[in-house]
RNA sequence: GGAAGUUUAGCUCAGCUGGGAGAGCAUCUGCCUUACAAGCAGAGGGUCAUAGGUUCGAGCCCUAUAACUUCCACCA
């Protein structure tokens, strides 16, 4: 590769074509090595379904980042990636599309039905992984998975039918929610609760008379949101304590319009302070209804069909939508003189999370997963942190669902799935679960069998996604070295969904964890902090924003500045200034370059490293501790926070402009080649730190710098070193540093036309500062715009007096710079400024000494918080002398 | 009804185990200084929601309050 980089920083173009080279590479592929310890991510398969999205483009990030930083930390990382078939959101777009063709499904049958579906899975199942492509995404394409491939399909029956066969598996006719537009029995999980202006329906019913006829008189009032299931009553409920109608205990009353007679009954369910203290009870549409029922043995009396219309059970009501039936069963009721009243209410309503409609409660017959006991081990590995959640705080929302949890409706009405391996006989009735369909009835002997119809939820099989892609049910190799997976990336939103399904997963079939660590994040919003959605059409489009930006900008803006586990809001003035980071390094980098030009960099000799080189390294050597130990805990914002601090402000700002002067000095070849070697190797260095965040920019750079290296991708993580540690150094250059702010400060201050360079001697009885000076001279003077430099010792010599009189002072610790500026110096104005700064160090030495005469400071602080504050009293206690001597001086005139 | 989170500069947010309040953007001033105007140098701007408490010391820990957000439950 040339040692060449354009001259401005284009990521277009440069980020396909190195894309290109890791895959030609193989750089990603990872396989089982003994001699290596495997780090492992799964991907959490993207729907097929899918387009990038803001969410994916962060998930996505963050599992890039972790495991490209253990890939450079020497492990055997393994990404792996893989898509879900989606059951029914799939489904739902299937019949959407078929719909536009003018197509039902059922006209069109099962089995043709599934050939749209894999010719669906097969057009657009392949974007999403292009599309994670472009955000640099290191996944093992070579093991990329899917939900309904062959070993996802066997690892979904085995699991099925063992689990059948423990007894964790049932099939029963319980409550489930119901949506009459997917057709289809939902889980819990998948009910949306929306608070909806609805009504309240106040009704009475006549109670029945002795003589086995309605009364006229008397009634029992209720209140109703859904007054249609009234079909449906088979009892009327009262509290059993309720003192207002103990004298109906034992009664029945009349159900109008269906003309039954319905049972009072007693039940403590009943709140005797919410509206008049009874309830209606339709056993067959209301899950607490149901289990009043099954308490007093009420009959279950289903009024409605698949599509939420009246079935025949609901008399002349059948074949009425739910809704038209309310009003007309409301308007029956009034003519009844039925209808006490009708008050606006507002209330919660469960719908579908995926079409957002209403759900039926229903019963039904389906088949469900029994959670009480296989939910324990689930919950232990959290408690006893075998399992770690970040933030820590995720484990309360995982607690609330595992301690109320309830058995898991898995069987879906629906056609693209993994269809339940439950076989009927159509002679006797017998239900036998197999892997394959027996060729006989087990008890009948017939070969009269036909395989359950429905399909599994579909988390039912990403559940399994941790051990199925490693090869399970099989006792591969890769799942023994593999597993358990070491970090799993994920929005809170869907906890319930898989995370917990896929820990008791784990524990049930291996016998372990699936994962060590759940890192969780939060959403992208829009700047207003909205969520993004198709139908607001604030989404922001990540694929966008990389044609514009490109990919490490995007990731760059995704991670920082955000804690786990909490929603970001995104802008583009962030990406703007992620984009401007990259075009920094870029520019730092190009400048190298081009000093490099022609030159041999050779490792120089101790002595040749000046204080500044040594000051830069050792700031690097921080830097590479600290960010590692904040990637090791998770904390990746935090991390790459200071790696581009780093860069900036010291690598960028300070030490390149410090370096300058004698990368231009030609007759010092040693001093340039230190300077060089130096630039060469902190900018390497921090190009690795920089990698798993940015990882085109930095192999595009690392490989022109580095022509002899292939990639920065499987280059060494850089490693703390004592060996590098300069804290004196690090000391020194700071007073430099603080002696350039000091007087940029006085020259902005005093609007001094940048083109004015000026004399400024450097007044110290220090001789390391002296010496630190006189070494950093030519910098120095650079840096503070200076003509003329003169380092005097404080403690011989003398100061010119023309110098004393007509300069500008400033104070730093351990030395005062004077910058004769003649004309410009006002004396009162002067004296001002000193007032100011003597002020602010008296506010200073007040807070230290407070501290230090503080006894109980003295007795209860740790020793190095007390050596800390006594250097501060030393230093602004000097300080301070200097600026009363010069005060004195300049008032004493 | 239960729980969690948030409250820090004009805006959006960091602040990791308690030890002198930070960034980006925005604002103001001056600079096209031979890597970078997608830049450089400088400046202004904060009772860290409120009230208590613990501590030598609190943005950080504890208690209460308020506002906003989210999740769970679903009293018809």
């Amino acid at each position: 590769m040339s040692r060449e980089l354009a001259k401005t920083y284009d990521p277009k173009g440069l980020e396909d074509r190195i894309y290109q080279k890791w895959l030609d590479k193989k750089y990603f592929h990872a396989q089982v090595d003994h001699s290596r310890k495997p780090f492992t991510i799964v991907i959490p398969p993207p729907n097929i379904t899918g387009q990038l999205h803001m969410g994916h483009a962060l998930d996505n990030t963050m599992q890039d980042i972790l495991i490209r930083f253990k890939r450079m930390q020497g492990y055997n990382a393994l990404w792996q990636p893989g898509t879900d078939h989606a059951s029914i959101a799939t489904e739902v777009r299937i019949i959407e599309k078929l719909k536009e063709e003018g197509i039902d499904k059922h006209d069109l049958g099962r089995e043709k039905f599934l050939e749209r579906a894999w010719a669906w899975k097969k057009e657009y199942g392949g974007r999403i992984i292009s599309q994670l492509k472009k955000m640099g995404s290191s996944c093992d394409w070579d093991r990329e998975r899917f939900t309904m491939d062959e070993g996802c399909n066997r690892a979904v029956t085995e699991v099925f039918v063992k689990m059948h066969e423990k007894g964790y598996i049932y099939k029963g006719s319980r409550i489930i929610n119901w949506c009459p537009v997917c057709n289809t029995s939902i889980s819990d999980a998948e009910v949306e609760y929306q608070e909806q202006a609805g009504h309240l329906w106040h009704i009475k019913y006549p109670v029945m008379k002795e003589d086995g006829t309605p009364s006229d008189t008397e009634f029992l009032t209720f209140a109703t949101t859904r007054p249609e299931t009234m079909l449906g009553d088979t009892a009327v409920a009262i509290h059993p304590e309720d003192e207002r109608y103990r004298h109906l205990v034992g009664k029945s009353v009349m159900l109008p319009i269906m003309n039954r007679v319905i049972p009072v009954v007693t039940d403590t369910y009943v709140d005797r302070e919410f509206g008049t203290g009874v309830v209606k009870i339709t056993p067959a549409h209301d899950p607490n209804d149901f289990e009043v029922g099954k308490r007093h043995n009420l009959p279950v009396i289903n009024v409605m069909n698949d599509d939420a219309t009246i079935n025949e059970n609901g008399g002349r009501y059948a074949g009425m939508d739910r809704y038209e039936a309310r009003k007309a069963i409301v308007e029956e009721l009034d003519r009844l003189g039925l209808l006490v009243k009708i008050e606006d209410y507002s209330h919660n309503v469960g719908t579908h999370d995926r079409c957002k409609t209403t759900v039926e409660p229903l019963v039904k017959e389906q088949w469900f997963v029994k959670m009480d006991e296989l939910i324990k081990p689930a919950v232990e590995a959290v408690k006893k942190g075998e399992i770690r959640l970040i933030p820590e705080r995720m484990e309360k929302t995982y607690f609330n669902w595992t301690d109320n949890i309830r058995d898991w409706c898995i069987s879906r009405q629906l056609w693209w799935g993994h269809r339940i391996p439950a076989y009927y006989c159509a002679d006797c009735g017998e239900v036998t679960v197999a892997a394959e369909m027996p060729k006989a009835c087990p008890k009948c002997g017939c070969v009269h069998l036909t395989q359950d119809p429905d399909t599994l939820d579909t988390w039912f099989s990403s559940a399994l996604w941790p051990f199925e892609t490693l090869g399970w049910p099989d006792k591969t190799e890769d799942l023994q070295y593999f597993y358990p997976t070491d970090v799993l990336v994920t929005g809170y939103d869907i906890i319930f969904f898989w995370v917990i399904r896929m820990i008791f997963s784990g524990y049930e079939q291996m016998g372990e964890k699936p994962f060590k660590t759940v890192l969780f994040h939060g959403l992208v919003r829009d700047s207003q902090g909205r969520k993004m959605s198709k139908s607001l059409g604030n989404g922001i489009d990540p694929l966008e924003i990389i044609d514009k930006y490109g990919a490490d900008a995007l990731r760059l803006t995704l991670i920082t500045g955000n804690a786990p586990g909490n929603d970001m809001r995104f802008y583009y003035e962030r990406v703007e200034n992620s984009r401007n980071f990259a075009n920094k390094v870029w520019n730092a980098s190009r400048f190298i370059l081009m000093n490099m030009d022609g030159k041999q960099v050779t490792e120089p000799a101790a002595a040749d490293l000046q204080p500044v080189d040594k000051w830069i390294l050792s700031r690097l050597n921080t830097l590479v501790k600290d960010a590692t130990d904040n990637m090791e805990n998770f904390e990746l914002g935090i991390a790459v926070q200071k790696v581009y601090d780093f860069i900036w402000d010291e690598f960028c700002d300070w030490y390149i402009e410090m370096v300058k002067p004698r990368l231009y000095n030609t007759f010092d070849a040693a001093g340039q080649n230190a300077a060089l070697w130096t630039l060469k190797t902190v900018l390497i260095d921090a190009l690795k730190l920089l990698h798993p965040y940015m990882p085109f920019i930095t192999e595009e750079i690392f490989c022109t710098l580095q022509s002899e290296e292939e990639t920065i991708m499987i280059s060494r993580w850089p490693e703390y070193t004592e060996a590098r540690c300069f804290a004196k150094e690090e000391n020194d250059i700071e007073t430099i540093k603080a002696a350039v702010r000091g007087i940029r400060n006085v020259r902005s201050e005093m609007n001094v036309a940048p083109g004015r360079k000026t004399a400024v001697f450097v007044v110290s009885e220090d001789r390391e500062i002296l010496r630190t000076f006189t070494e950093g001279r030519l910098f120095f003077a650079s840096l503070a715009n200076a003509s003329d430099v003169t380092i005097v010792d404080g403690a011989g010599e003398k100061m010119p007096d023309k110098v004393d009189q007509d300069a500008i002072s400033v104070v730093i610790p351990g030395a005062t710079l004077y910058i004769p500026f003649a004309e410009l110096v006002d004396i009162a104005q002067e004296i001002q400024r000193l007032e100011k700064e003597k002020s602010r160090l008296e506010g200073e030495l007040k807070r230290v000494n407070g501290m230090l005469s503080n006894e109980r400071f003295i007795s209860k602080a740790p020793e190095t918080k007390i050596a800390e504050e006594r250097e501060k009293l030393e230093k602004y206690t000097r300080m301070m002398e200097q600026v009363d001597a010069r005060l004195e001086k300049l008032q004493g005139k």
